[in-house]
DNA sequence: AATTATATGATTGAAAACGATCATATAGGT
DNA sequence: ACCTATATGATCGTTTTCAATCATATAATT
């Protein structure tokens, strides 16, 4: 009867994941989808519920989270108010009639969240974000979504298809998110990110890349860009922090 | 104790709206916000399940749908077992590891809703519809979005690039949606939503139309298709009532 | 104004869900 | 190899939840 502490925790985890995503399920379900008794289901919403990270309810449970992007909803709640703080930054470059693209990632999330009440007229949003798209849709807002393939666990659409269908959109500012600024320019750990992003930046008049201070210095997976693309960084971080890592201070937009 | 027909609406759509908040609500809290009995919160909640706005669970409720697609979860929610009957009988033809396209309309979500459960191991699902997204986002089905443009008050990309997007598939099963069925053939009022369809049916190899047989002898706006494009109808209309409108029912698959 | 229809809360018996307890098989440690 | 700890499923009595029914007050209709 008794299996390994290593599963136990491996299917409360499922269990957690499956919730974050069907967002409710009564006790049958979970019986079934995990192949265990209603007695050791009881017992997983227990510590679950105990650790904070689902709710009960009777005769099932939800997950706490009410976004369907769990990860991100999370993500976001951190830093938030200097998230939007960037993301207010770049409101300006949005002329009416221009095309904006909104990249994934939570700091261009934050522009998407300020758009429906800043009402630039006729402004044409282009972004593979589901996110954004679901936060914008019904705002009014004209929504151009390239395409692509929905990965397990992301909620960017990117690929092959994506790139491609990004070639077809004139964009006239687009708004990056990078994971980390080094002398060599900015890093994205996704190289299927990094191929989306590359995409729009071709096809972009101006570049803006949003990163908070705590990315300064950090180096992952993928080179977005170097220096020399002509990107313009909007950051908060202080000119003695790019200094230190030898980064070039002549590109930031003046805060 | 009797309080008027539009007390009792304007409450129950309270009801909705603060589920649609709170996502979750035990019957207690609906007792002591709404002020009524448990008695009375259970007839609402029944009242506002059949209607498709909500899903009951034992001891409470929680939203369904997310708030952005208000009048397609309406919309579902009218003769959702029917349409759930409809969309049964096309799960056969979905074979492991092949392509479905699942069309905008209410019918082919409905197929979208059986989808997680089916777990037909490496199916990938193409769409151009935001409910079906949002509702495989993330339970592990394979996701593909041709992309295109959000029109207002609509939850379906389309569009010429839409359109032209859609022939970079290759699809073995298409499900689509009518809003009308006469001996000319199928219908449906938008035009943009018909070369959508169009260009899906184009790419695939099985195309099924999904339609309630109240939609029977019904013209609007476009000629999707007509009966020699090879559709297979997918009905509980009866023969009768096909025959009644000189529909050819020889392409009807059998129920 | 009189009559009918119905929305409400209370009650009730049935069904479902729950936590607690127990025997057992097996993982983890000695 | 042995012993101990514990994860599991089954069972049971209790509690909770539910739909159905009923009486009643009030809206809707005539």
């Amino acid at each position: 009867m008794r299996v390994s502490k290593n599963v136990v925790e491996a299917r409360r985890q499922l269990l957690a994941d499956l919730l974050q995503n069907q967002r409710y399920l009564p006790l049958e379900q979970i019986c079934i989808r995990l192949s265990i008794s209603a007695a050791t289901a009881r017992r997983d919403l227990s510590e679950l519920e105990r650790t904070g990270r689902i709710r009960r309810t009777p005769g099932g449970a939800l997950s706490d989270f009410s976004d369907k992007f769990p990860s991100f909803a999370e993500r976001l709640g951190r830093d938030s108010d200097r998230k939007n703080a960037l993301a207010r930054q770049v409101l300006p470059h949005l002329l009416s009639g221009s095309t904006v693209y909104i990249d994934g990632g939570t700091t261009p999330f934050a522009l998407a969240r300020l758009l429906p009440e800043a009402e630039i007229p006729g402004l044409k949003v282009v972004t593979n974000s589901l996110p954004v798209v679901e936060l914008l849709s019904g705002s009014g807002v004209y929504l151009n979504i390239p395409g692509g393939d929905l990965v397990a666990r992301q909620s960017l659409l990117i690929g092959e298809r994506a790139v491609r269908a990004m070639q077809d959109w004139e964009i006239d500012v687009s708004v990056l998110g990078a994971e980390g600024v080094t002398e060599a320019g900015f890093w994205n750990s996704a190289p299927e990110v990094v191929a989306l992003q590359k995409a729009a930046m071709e096809n972009s008049k101006k570049n803006f890349v949003l990163v908070t201070a705590e990315k300064i210095g950090h180096r992952t997976g993928a080179l977005l860009a170097s220096w020399e693309a002509g990107l313009r960084l909007i950051t908060d971080a202080t000119v003695r922090q790019m200094a230190a890592e030898n980064i070039p201070t002549t590109r930031m937009e003046k805060i």
